[in-house]
DNA sequence: GTGGTCTAGACCACG
DNA sequence: GTGGTCTAGACCACA
């Protein structure tokens, strides 16, 4: 993860999902945010009947303004991944919980890309497979030495 | 690779790169096309000296406008990785062959964003790798079948 | 009608959708714009294949911020009923002709919540009905009036 | 009504107003009773000098705050509609019976609404007034099915 | 010219 | 406290 993040969520003893936008990136932040949110339903991490953070408290964190975290979650309403209650936070639907199928699933497009660009690339599979091997050592690396603590306990 | 591509250059005997955008993606058309590019010059596929295909005929095969493709053209020249000369089709510069380090390194920051997918996804690096390999396994089979004709040998 | 409406589109000898806003509604003018939109849609006044005004037009003809606009248009274009397309005018949805079935539909709501109010009202059946005769044929009246051509070609 | 509706008040013998509130709705709550309890003023249902239900059993046989009822009740207070005396439940004012004209006037803007509507939908007057008819026989039946009980009379 | 994104701030509705 | 609406204006991407 070469470019900044920005942080917001889930800091010290909490136990809740990690939001971070990359401002480098040219994927609208709105929707950075809202397919972060999808991974976070899909992995569990944010269950059925859970409230996200609030409109404003993510748009302080992340350094956004309120309305581009609202149209992140508007796009998750209109999907049917959160729900409105008068004068409460979003919270996750859960009428609808995997909608794209397994958590694994919400993986393949980005991996179509890598394996489309591997191939322009000329690089075997074998080649990409091992750089993605590590590339998933060096982030997994840093998260362990990031969070001394046991990852904060799950069910908290 | 789910999404339709259209696809130019490299067809019948002629071996040259092959060029295809995504029209749904919303990575804008210039940007996907000049990172092709790039990826096809540090895969050797294009090598410096190399004639790119004309504005117009990308143009019409890939159905967009030549103003899309001017401005993919243009961005690499910018950053020396193309050189314009009179009248002629523009050129692989010989300057600046390779200025992001081996092709490997191209591929890091689409891998790396996968990674941090496969986290939030709460995915294991066994179950990201393993997917990355069947989808490495899909493209080239696909590839693989594709082509029936000896054209441009599938990079490996 | 007796609240002020600003409007758009559809002027002169022009034969295209009219598009009003109630500024005094409750409703948020974004929801007025799409639900007219579907409207149009449904009653044929707009086709599948056909462009809307510009944004900037509405924006400027109604009075509003282009973004309230954009909202609108996003919203439809999220329920299917739009499509974009890089760089040009929204266009009417061909996939989704009638979502919510003939034209009539669409109008079973409002009808349903007056024939609420009128129980609420204590009004018989009949005197609901005959009101509605008053309000359709003083509509009918005011339009007649306005138009002085026969109503601008339906196939222009 | 196609809306779920939570109902309250006039159940037993006891024939009173009934409130319903529609949680989906945009239409805020506290302004549904207050336009719904200014129908039962002009129907009748509710003469001068009645007393409405308390804020606390409302809210709880509606499924809302208290606050919001109360807030209903303020709005009609400061129009004059409902008088406040210590310590005993609001009752309707003899000051300002109807200030609207006849019931049927409440009904009007509604009617307008959806004139304005079935125009833009294409129909003909002579649809719309069908399409009325049968919305409120389809009401009216309902209602007479449901109240297999001598409660509150159906108001014709 | 088209639409899209984002901001900063004001104001409203609901609890 | 929550989210929603709207604005005015700046800047970007695409044709």
């Amino acid at each position: 993860m070469s470019d900044e993040r920005i942080e917001a969520g889930a800091r010290d003893a909490e136990a809740g999902p990690r939001f971070t936008v990359a401002e480098a990136s040219l994927e609208p932040i709105y929707m950075q945010l809202a397919s972060q949110v999808k991974r976070h339903v899909a992995s569990g991490m944010l269950a059925p009947g859970d409230e996200l953070p609030s409109v404003r408290r993510l748009a302080n964190d992340l350094g956004v303004s309120k309305m581009t975290i609202s149209k992140a979650f508007q796009l998750l309403e209109s999907q049917g991944c959160l729900v409105r209650r008068r004068g409460r936070p979003l919270v996750v639907s859960d009428g609808v919980p995997r909608r794209a199928g397994p958590a694994v699933e919400l993986l393949r497009p980005t991996l179509e890309r890598a394996a489309q660009e591997a191939s322009e690339l000329g690089l075997t599979p074998e080649q990409a497979l091992q750089l993605f091997g590590n590339v998933l050592s060096a982030a997994d690396t840093r998260r362990t030495v990031k969070s001394k603590m046991p990852a904060a306990m799950p069910a908290a």
